[in-house]
DNA sequence: GGTATGGGGGGATACGTTTCTTCGTAAAGC
DNA sequence: GCTTTACGAAGAAACGTATCCCCCCATACC
């Protein structure tokens, strides 16, 4: 069932129906009009494996994130993540574009079995060998996180040195004066995040007071929760999902109270509607990244368009856990 | 830079390239790897659109489900969905697959322009006009969530009215005389799941105490809950995901402790660790809804195999809102 | 009468694979 | 010496679309 039936059926060339379909060529309403009723009532639909092969394109982003094991999500930010897919699917469909979810790597060549029209890459590693591939390909990237040395068309990613400096004014003001950090060191911006914070103690003439842990193993985040509390501090900041969690758990064992005894802030999605966190929007994350690359896919040839960068602006709630009563 | 570039490059025919990139025909080794190597040399990798088109298969998976505005995903069930796509995706990769995230309906015919090997449909509607376009086209079709009278190739659905019986049990052990149900009307299963309950109740020869409202509507849940409680339950069963929120907030606006006054129990992934819920375990009806499919797909023409079908376990945790000190 | 003009439509090719079929040659079996 | 077998490899036909380019026929214009 191809084209070329419908082209039979109703008696004319298969150019003719190409174009009557696609609203294309110079062709007399009523041409068009047999062509499709001919089609519709055929059932025909055009083959889009065909199409691909035709004309190039796909209609396919592709989405990546350096991962843990084989699981296609970092665990580590799942809210986070999950929510920067949801929008990046919702607006490459709004796009016209259809979005597909790939690790890294596999057992499996899925990367050379599935034609992509361009790639978002959430946090990709320094000269990430896959973008690279990717571009040799000539796959547009657009990154998700600042790129490093990795050349790509486009990025989005937060402030994350003002994200920090503006949770720990907050802490500040809310009368803090040891401000405690943990951060998972394996996190996205981990770097940035305790670098801002460095930046913030040494501004204001204050020792830091930091933790780190690997978030893949089991019971370091407790651990260094516990750490953290250990050094006495009067606030703490969680860099990462996950911290709150563990921060509010190492606070409730030595039984102290939130916001009384100890001021508490993070960052993340905030799935515990009473601690203040600082969210970092992935949701226009995705939309941007998607936004930028299906410009840069579009518009192949109008010049050679320097990498686009947008900063995705965070936003800070705030809640119980930082208002003393 | 295609295979024919290559075949000349090694001095061989193109079918002796193919031949020797996918490892069949009778080949022997040194020309295998002669081939290999230059390929390799020349950066070539094969076009999966080209590919697509002579095998017609794509190596994609569709997944779509119903859906309020927009939206890829329906927010009433969110963490269920997202976690269900999750599962779904790592599950495809695992097998080759792709997984792609489609709505229902869309302004752009995404549908028409990516080539599917088989489509996961959650929570189809009755006689789903989608199924049946995609059967027509020669699309194998799974559905999560009884497919009623749409045929389809199989399906994964949770036992509801065992789910419901569980946790029924659960609260009158738990010493509970008087359990009132909150229902989102609009929510997956919910027919099967009211029907459970009062099922439950015909038998105790206890009057049924129920509230629906619509996910959509902002505040109907709030009031729904309110309306729930005003009827004086010593329990409440919440059937969806954001039933125990609305259900909590309803209790302590009158001042009524979990559990000491009221057992709380619900349905859903259960954000709120205090809180006793019934997993309906998504990450499993995705990853079987897959395994089914990727049957179905592989063993295309293996006789005329019956619709297939699956039932997911549900896992109860209890946790303080039903323990009583 | 000859030639621009423009609407309407068709032929043929290319996109890059996979695979069916065929072909030659050399060793082995009778 | 002649037929089997097996091996190694190539030719060529699809798969279904989009599109470049050409052709034909009126009408209109000089």
């Amino acid at each position: 069932m191809g084209i070329r039936d419908v082209a039979a059926a109703a008696g004319v060339s298969i150019t003719t129906v190409s174009d009557a379909l696609n609203g294309k060529g110079r062709l007399p309403d009523t041409t068009r009009l047999h062509v499709r009723e001919v089609a519709d009532r055929l059932g025909y639909r055009p083959s889009a494996a065909a199409r691909t092969l035709r004309t190039g394109r796909s209609g396919l982003l592709g989405l990546t994130t350096t991962m843990r094991s084989t699981e296609p999500f970092a665990l580590t930010e799942f809210a986070w993540f999950a929510e920067l897919v949801r929008s990046a699917t919702a607006t490459a469909l709004d796009l016209g574009y259809a979005l597909v979810v790939l690790p890294a790597s596999s057992p499996h060549d899925v990367w050379g079995n599935v034609a992509l029209d361009g790639t978002i890459v959430v946090d990709p590693v320094d000269d990430d060998p896959l973008v690279h591939e990717l571009l040799r390909r000539g796959v547009p990237v657009v990154s998700g996180g600042h790129p490093g040395s990795t050349p790509v068309y486009g990025w989005v990613d937060n402030d994350h040195v003002a994200a920090v400096r503006c949770v720990l004014d907050h802490l500040a003001q809310a009368g803090a004066g040891r401000i405690g950090l943990l951060a998972a060191s394996d996190g996205p911006g981990a770097g940035k995040g305790v670098a801002g914070y460095r930046a913030w103690c040494a501004d204001r003439g204050v020792p830091p007071i930091t933790e780190e842990y690997e978030a893949r193993t089991p019971g370091a985040g407790r651990a260094a929760a516990s750490r953290l509390l250990d050094r006495e501090p009067d606030a703490v900041f969680g860099l990462h999902e996950g911290c709150a969690a563990e921060l509010l758990a190492a606070a409730r064992a030595r039984e102290l109270r939130v916001p009384d005894d100890l001021l508490l802030a993070c960052c993340g999605e905030g799935t515990d509607p009473s601690v203040t966190s600082l969210s970092l929007q992935p949701a226009l994350a995705g939309a941007w990244a998607v936004e930028l690359l299906v410009g840069v896919i579009e518009d192949a040839g109008a010049g050679p368009l320097l990498p686009a960068q947008r900063t995705v602006p965070t936003r800070l709630s705030v809640r119980d856990s930082t208002t003393r009563r």
